[in-house]
DNA sequence: GCCAACGTTGGC
DNA sequence: GCCAACGTTGGC
């Protein structure tokens, strides 16, 4: 099971929003970057993924989620009342792909980008160094390090 | 709202 | 296939 970072801007579509639509899950759509895509096309139900809020006062890892719905071509794409349209992708040729989340935590205490800029070991995270980047991989040991700075257990439930 | 970083586009 | 122009991201 491998562990992933997906941002969000809160003004957009937050932690709350995802927890607000339950066991349904919500579709991710709107990644429009070659890098991106290709990590969501190697997403497994059944992943944890960090939920991050980026634009916004303090930015950083506010909540958990998982994937439930391996990558699927992403109709918006198609779609030219969409915000999401591409003119380059047709129907037998979809340029875009998505997942669907769904919610698991969110964090008493979020861990802000500072706090994880302040902490070394995590100086080669992909949000860190690839600051663009809006799906990213987290390793084993960053995963690890990333939970107990958020003082939780793997799944997301408080340690006190 | 500024602007640095950087991905994408398209002319040549 | 180079690279200048352009658009977007996202921290500050």
């Amino acid at each position: 099971m491998a562990v992933w970072l997906l941002k969000t801007e809160p003004g957009e579509f937050s932690i709350d929003d995802l927890a607000e639509r339950g066991s349904d899950g919500e579709p991710w759509n709107g990644i429009r970057n070659y890098q991106a895509r290709n990590f969501l096309r190697e997403m497994q139900v059944g992943d944890l993924v960090l939920i991050y809020h980026s634009a916004c006062a303090t930015p950083g890892i506010v909540g958990l989620a998982e994937v439930i719905r391996d990558a699927y071509p992403d109709p918006d794409a198609l779609n030219p009342e969409s915000r999401y349209f591409d003119p380059k992708s047709h129907a037998d040729n979809i340029r875009w792909s998505l997942i669907d989340v769904r919610f698991l935590q969110k964090y008493s205490a979020p861990l802000s980008l500072k706090a994880i800029k302040a902490e070394p070991s995590l100086g080669e995270m992909k949000l860190v160094n690839s600051s663009r980047l809006s799906v990213s991989p987290v390793t084993e040991a960053e995963y690890q390090t990333l939970c107990s700075l958020l003082h939780v257990d793997a799944m997301g439930n408080a340690l006190d």
